[in-house]
DNA sequence: GCGACAG
DNA sequence: ATCTTGTCGC
């Protein structure tokens, strides 16, 4: 797919900060997609000691979620993991994989928070106003947030507020399993978010999609 | 000032 | 994120 971005890295966490802050007026909190017929997850991984990221991107089918097509690109790791920071570091490979696609995605999953973010610009958003596609926030732990308890079998699941305001969603994605912390990415309303990330879900805890992503990019088995 | 802190 | 085998439970 193409990719039109030309948007400048930071290089500081300050001028991230003046990125988040700038960009996050663009996220569309609402459902603003059509048919999805290609469902995507990106993930990435470290080689070198960390001095590479290598991203990949697992296109599959929807809802039969048959794996379609998939690309890796590795790229020098420019910037360090820092908590609220992540999508500088993760993005830039993240786009190189997905210029190799030959399939346009009509939704990608994403391996980190979306709106649930200190600034509400968690890399599932960047990523989707960057290349403006809709995404979804599929994490496995929290950045921000609290919640009530929720029950143990799958499908359950409470809404995440930070500061007053729902930010996302804790959902059970397997009966008796830690739950996920699912948020709006972009173009996509929190309950359609939820709806994707369970129909992505089979026998495991993460999506499909991810899992996908997550074995391309690790390069494994 | 003291914790908390996606991957 | 990553280093790593077997093992407990549905």
């Amino acid at each position: 797919m193409k990719i039109n971005c030309n948007s400048a890295w930071a290089q500081t966490v300050e001028e991230a900060i003046e990125i988040q802050k700038q960009l996050r007026h663009l996220v569309i909190v609402e459902n603003d997609l059509g048919e999805v017929r290609y469902v995507a997850g990106v993930d990435v991984g470290f080689e070198d000691n960390y001095t590479m990221t290598q991203a990949a991107v697992a296109v599959l089918s929807f809802p039969q979620l048959q794996l379609l097509e998939s690309a890796i690109a590795q790229i020098p790791t420019t910037f360090p993991y820092i908590p609220g920071f992540l999508s500088f570091r993760e993005i830039p490979a993240i786009l190189k994989a997905l210029e190799k696609l030959n399939l346009a995605p009509d939704l990608i999953l994403c391996d980190g928070q979306g709106i649930a973010h200190p600034r509400r610009f968690g890399i599932a958003c960047h990523l989707g106003v960057l290349i403006d596609v809709p995404t979804i926030g599929v994490a496995k732990s929290l950045l921000v947030g609290k919640h009530e308890e929720l029950s143990p079998e799958k499908g359950s699941w409470q809404p995440l507020r930070d500061r007053g305001e729902v930010v996302g969603a804790v959902l059970r994605t397997r009966t008796n399993v830690n739950p996920v912390y699912v948020s709006v990415g972009h173009r996509i309303s929190l309950i359609t978010a939820i709806d994707y990330v369970l129909r992505c879900t089979t026998k495991y805890r993460l999506p499909e999609t991810t899992r996908l992503a997550d074995k391309l990019a690790s390069g494994k088995k």
